[in-house]
DNA sequence: CCAAAAGTGTTATGCTTACACCCATGC
DNA sequence: GCATGGGTGTAAGCATAACACTTTTGG
């Protein structure tokens, strides 16, 4: 159907009998942390777009399933390894890309505040800068990265209504009013503190760490999610 | 980055800097009739797995987005045009194909008894037949179908537990025992006759078309979904 | 008149929402 | 002692689930 075949022609190596796209793999990851939702973007170093910002991501190899890639391209991006992953969404509108045909394959990670703040942070070959941005305030993005984004946080928002996913955004130990505000920042509404605390604790899905968050105030029970939580949304994660 | 240029070598005639997956949309495509819920799957007339049937689908274009391939797909297999169509997932596993790296965007597509009776089910080019198979009788797939259509399947259980689509399978006018009866048939169990009409009714999407299924008993009103319904659900249509 | 599918209401239960005050600490 | 965020219970409304009989037709 199609053949494959490697020739020595200079910097064509790569011949088929039909036209193919390229297929890149782009993350979308979000964090919270001083009270923000951030996501983290790349400035492009070279053109198209060059100077702007973009989500991470790069070629995927021809070795690799997709999720590995989205693991390698966050790992050569950030050093995170681990990184809660699902597709989003494959975007393939022969516009989006000045360069020709290229379809990406949008996958949504989450990582927590603590995995954030050890990420080297610097982007990989083609990146100048590389940098978290709250969500509510992001500056102009290359290609349809603007709208994938958007999607993105439609996603977590759903996520985040329907599964117990916003612990992986803090910390490993929380209390219930950070893991509030994480709600209320990301769904952008008020919620109310009794039902909030009610709800998410008959989940089952959190313990109580034992220790204390001493700040200004009353200090406040520290939670961590449970074991059997991770695993649940790990169940869950291809779904929908 | 990648170049793409044209050369009069023989077979292989486009040539890039790096390697490049082929693309395919595949479509998982329901119908419900003969209180059946069925898929279409057209057997493969070359190797790999020649003889051995298979999702719809082929080779994305160059020109066309994803989910226009998959409409095209769907016509040159089965003449439909205007199908309800939202992405699935995409699949690329190095050894999903033999042949070598294939991606396969999958889409998911739902139609009406009457859309599927129309149809000039006779299979593309790469096939020798196509039919509508019994989604719980299935013979053998080819690559790693079954595995998309199981999770098609997942899919189109959730969405009519969560939205209101299950009219999409069923001719333009049909009875409420009917729609239940595709409820029970796709979701695997058996749902309370008044439960399910005061629900059905409640969702405000469906109206008397005025006419009456006579039969061999009791003569049952015909119902026909609202405009707004499938508005409504066009607006859901990308999410999740 | 019998068989078969159509059609129809009520009650109990659990979940969601709205709502206001006391508690523990640092300064 | 006061300012600040931490922590708690109850009642009303709403949606869900369980459940059985009458109606209409064809044969």
């Amino acid at each position: 159907m199609s053949s494959q075949s490697q020739s020595a022609s200079g910097m064509q190596q790569y011949s088929y009998a039909h036209p193919r796209p390229s297929v890149t793999v782009d993350v979308v990851l979000f964090t919270f942390s001083d009270g923000e939702l951030r996501t983290l973007l790349i400035q492009r170093a070279g053109p198209p777009y060059a100077g702007q910002w973009a989500l991470p991501g790069g070629f995927a190899r021809m070795d690799e399933s997709l999720e590995a890639a989205a693991q390698r391209e966050l790992l050569e991006e950030t050093g995170a390894r681990d990184v809660y992953l699902e597709q989003l969404y494959t975007f393939g509108d022969p516009p989006r890309d000045p360069r020709g045909r290229v379809i990406t394959v949008v996958y949504f990670a989450l990582v927590s505040a603590e995995q954030a703040a050890r990420m080297a942070v610097a982007g990989g070959d083609d990146a100048q800068d590389a940098r978290w941005w709250n969500v509510y305030d992001l500056p102009a993005l290359a290609f349809d990265h603007r709208s994938i984004l958007d999607y993105a946080l439609q996603r977590l928002r759903w996520k985040l209504e329907w599964t117990a996913l916003g612990f992986l955004l803090l910390p490993n130990q929380f209390t219930l009013s950070e893991l509030q505000s994480v709600y209320e920042t990301v769904l952008k509404e008020a919620l109310d503190k009794r039902n909030f605390r009610r709800k998410i604790l008959a989940a089952d899905i959190l313990e109580e760490s034992g220790g204390l968050r001493e700040g200004d105030h009353r200090p406040a029970k520290l939670y961590r999610f449970t074991a059997k939580a991770i695993e649940l949304e790990q169940a869950r994660r291809r779904f929908p």
